[in-house]
RNA sequence: GACCCUAUCGUCCAGUGGUUAGGACAACGGCCUUUCAAGCCGUGAACACGGGUUCGAAUCCCGUUAGGGUCGCCA
C-alpha cells in the first residue's frame, strides 16, 4: 500500500509567474487530483533582498486564475505550516543540528555552512527521465577538481535553496516531486542531504522545460512568458490551461480541446514526454477562440463585463437583454476578450470611433453617400415589427434590385456607417440590435459627411 | 569545458519492430458569405546523420552532430 500523494508547488516570489512555473503548478495539482491526494502551495521566501507581499499576490493570483487551488498552504492553513520558508527558520535549525551531529557538514573560513558531499555514485529512478545515473566522485574538469561542497547557509544565518527544500519535503511528507528539468542536475546533491539525514527521498519527476518560438529558454522578456500576460490580453483561463497540459502530455488520441476534468481522469506521470517544447503563440490563440466560441453565453457574458467596464464603455445603462443581443453577435468571431470592447463599443454610444481605412474605401467611394440616403429612406418604410434580421434582409435585396446594383454597394456603406467598422457580426443581426431610430440616424448622419 | 537530458512536418502532439508515418496550429489554395480575426473543404510539409542488431527499423544498441539543462553564499 503507497502512501496518499503529496506534491507541491514551491515557487520564490519573484514579482512574477513564469509560464514554467505555471506548468509545473498545473501538472503537480492534475497528479494530485488524478491520485486523490494533496497539492500543497509553499513559497520558497529564503532570499530575503528579493521578497515582497506584492510578489507574492501575483502567485496566488496566477494560480487562482489557472483554477490551480491548493489544499495546504497560504491562506488555507493546514497541518505541515507555516509555509513560507521565511517562517521556519526553527525547522531548519533542527535539520542542521542532526547533519552536526552526523558530522555531514562543516563552518568554512567564512562562516558559511557547508555539506560535506560523499561523492558517490548516485542513483535516480525518474518517473519522467527513467533511470539517470551522476557519479559524483569524479572531477569536475580535466585539472581534477571535485565539485566544491555546497553552502547550505549563509554567514549572515540565512538558508539556501537545496537544503532548505529538501527539509521542507521531508517536512510535509511530499511524496512525489514534479519540477522543471532545470531541477535534474541538483537532484543527486538533494538526494545525498536525504541520505545524510536518513530519510528516503521522494519519488522524482522532471517535467521537460518551455522554450521560446526560437527553441531558446523560456525567460521573463520573452512574448508570453508571464501568466499575467494572458490574464492582460484576455484569454480565458481554461483555454490557457488547456494549452498548457499540451506542452508535454497529451490525450493520446488526437484531442486538442479537452475539458480539466478530463484531464485529470487521464493525467499519468509517466505520460509526460522528456522533449522540452516550444510555446506555440498561435496555437494558444486558436484554443482561446475554440474556448470561446464553444462557452455559454452566461460565460461570455461573466468573462466579458469586466473588460467592457475597464474600457468605460456605458453597459449600465441597458438591459441584460440588450447587452445579451450584443455578446452573443459577436461571440463567434472574437479569439481575445480584449476585443471585445472595439467590438461592441457602437453599440453602446453614439461617440464611437470610425476605422480610417474602412471610411476611406467604403464611405468615401463614390456614390457611397448617396446609397446611404437611399438606404435610409427604404429602410424608413419598413413597419417597426419588421425591424428584425430576416426583413431586413429582404429589404436589402429588394433594394438593391431595384437600384440594379450588388447588395454588397449598399451592405458595406451601411456596416461602416452603423459600426465605424469594416468588419463585426452579421449586418442584418447588428442593424435589428441597434433598433431602427439609430441605425437611421447613423445612416444619414454618414451620408451627410 | 565537465556532467546530465533530448532529437518525427516551421511548431505542438500521436506512432514503442511490419503504417500510404496520423492529428492540431501556422502557411498556401478553394468554397460559402455582407465583412472576417468566423465556418467548411483541400494542398504542401517530418522520422538529424553514420554505423550496427533484425527477414524487416521512426521505433532497439553504439557513435557523431545539434539543441537544452546543471555546475552559486539564485531558486
Amino acid at each position: 500500500m503507497s502512501l496518499p500523494v503529496r506534491v507541491r508547488f514551491a515557487p520564490s516570489p519573484t514579482g512574477f509567474l513564469h509560464v514554467g512555473g505555471a506548468r509545473t503548478a498545473l501538472f503537480n495539482w492534475l497528479y494530485a487530483r488524478h491520485t486523490g491526494g494533496k497539492f500543497i502551495l509553499r513559497i520558497e521566501d529564503t532570499d530575503k533582498a528579493r521578497n515582497t507581499v506584492e510578489a507574492v499576490q501575483v502567485i496566488y493570483d496566477g494560480l487562482k486564475w489557472l483554477g490551480l487551488d491548493w489544499d495546504e498552504g497560504p491562506g488555507v492553513g493546514g497541518d505541515c505550516g507555516p509555509y513560507f520558508q521565511s517562517e521556519r527558520d526553527a525547522v531548519y535549525q533542527k535539520y542542521l543540528d542532526k547533519l552536526l551531529a552526523a558530522g555531514a557538514v562543516y563552518e568554512d573560513e567564512k562562516k558559511a555552512v557547508r555539506f560535506k558531499g560523499p561523492r558517490k555514485l548516485i542513483v535516480m529512478e525518474d518517473l519522467v527521465c527513467g533511470r539517470v545515473e551522476v557519479d559524483r566522485s569524479k572531477p569536475i574538469n580535466p585539472l581534477g577538481d571535485m565539485e566544491p561542497d555546497m553552502t547550505i547557509r549563509r554567514p549572515d544565518g540565512s538558508w539556501i535553496f537545496h537544503f532548505v527544500n529538501v527539509v521542507d519535503d521531508i517536512e510535509m511528507g511530499i511524496t512525489h516531486v514534479i519540477r522543471g528539468e532545470d531541477h535534474l542536475s541538483n537532484t543527486p546533491k538533494h538526494i545525498e542531504i536525504y541520505q545524510a539525514l536518513g530519510v528516503t527521498p521522494p519519488q522524482f519527476a522532471h517535467i521537460p522545460l518551455i522554450l521560446n518560438r526560437s527553441g531558446g529558454k523560456m525567460s521573463k522578456r520573452d512574448q508570453g512568458a508571464s501568466v499575467q500576460q494572458y490574464i492582460d490580453e484576455g484569454y480565458a483561463p481554461e483555454s490557457v490551461a488547456n494549452y498548457l497540459c499540451l506542452l508535454g502530455w497529451s490525450p493520446k488520441d488526437n484531442r486538442e480541446k479537452l475539458p480539466m476534468e478530463e484531464v485529470v481522469s487521464l493525467f499519468e506521470l509517466d505520460k509526460i514526454n522528456r522533449r522540452n517544447a516550444a510555446f506555440d503563440t498561435d496555437k494558444c490563440f486558436w484554443l482561446n477562440g475554440q474556448y470561446i466560441h464553444e462557452m455559454t453565453l452566461e460565460r461570455f457574458r461573466a468573462l466579458c463585463m469586466p473588460v467592457m467596464e475597464r474600457a468605460g464603455l456605458p453597459i449600465g445603462g441597458f438591459s441584460n437583454d440588450y447587452l445579451d443581443h450584443v455578446l452573443a453577435s459577436v461571440k463567434e468571431k472574437i479569439k481575445l476578450l480584449k476585443d471585445v470592447p472595439a467590438w461592441t463599443a457602437y453599440f453602446f454610444t453614439d461617440d464611437f470611433a470610425f476605422d480610417e481605412e474602412a471610411v476611406n474605401k467604403t464611405l468615401r467611394a463614390g456614390g457611397a453617400a448617396a446609397r446611404l440616403t437611399q438606404l435610409a429612406s427604404h429602410l424608413e418604410t419598413l413597419p417597426a415589427e419588421s425591424w428584425e434580421p430576416v426583413a431586413l434582409e429582404s429589404a436589402f435585396k429588394a433594394l438593391s434590385a431595384e437600384a440594379g446594383v450588388k447588395t454588397a454597394l449598399f451592405i458595406h456603406p451601411a456596416r461602416v456607417a452603423a459600426s465605424g467598422r469594416s468588419v463585426g457580426p452579421s449586418l442584418y443581426h447588428m442593424l435589428a440590435i441597434l433598433g431602427r431610430d439609430k441605425v437611421l440616424a447613423r445612416l444619414r448622419a454618414a451620408a451627410a459627411k
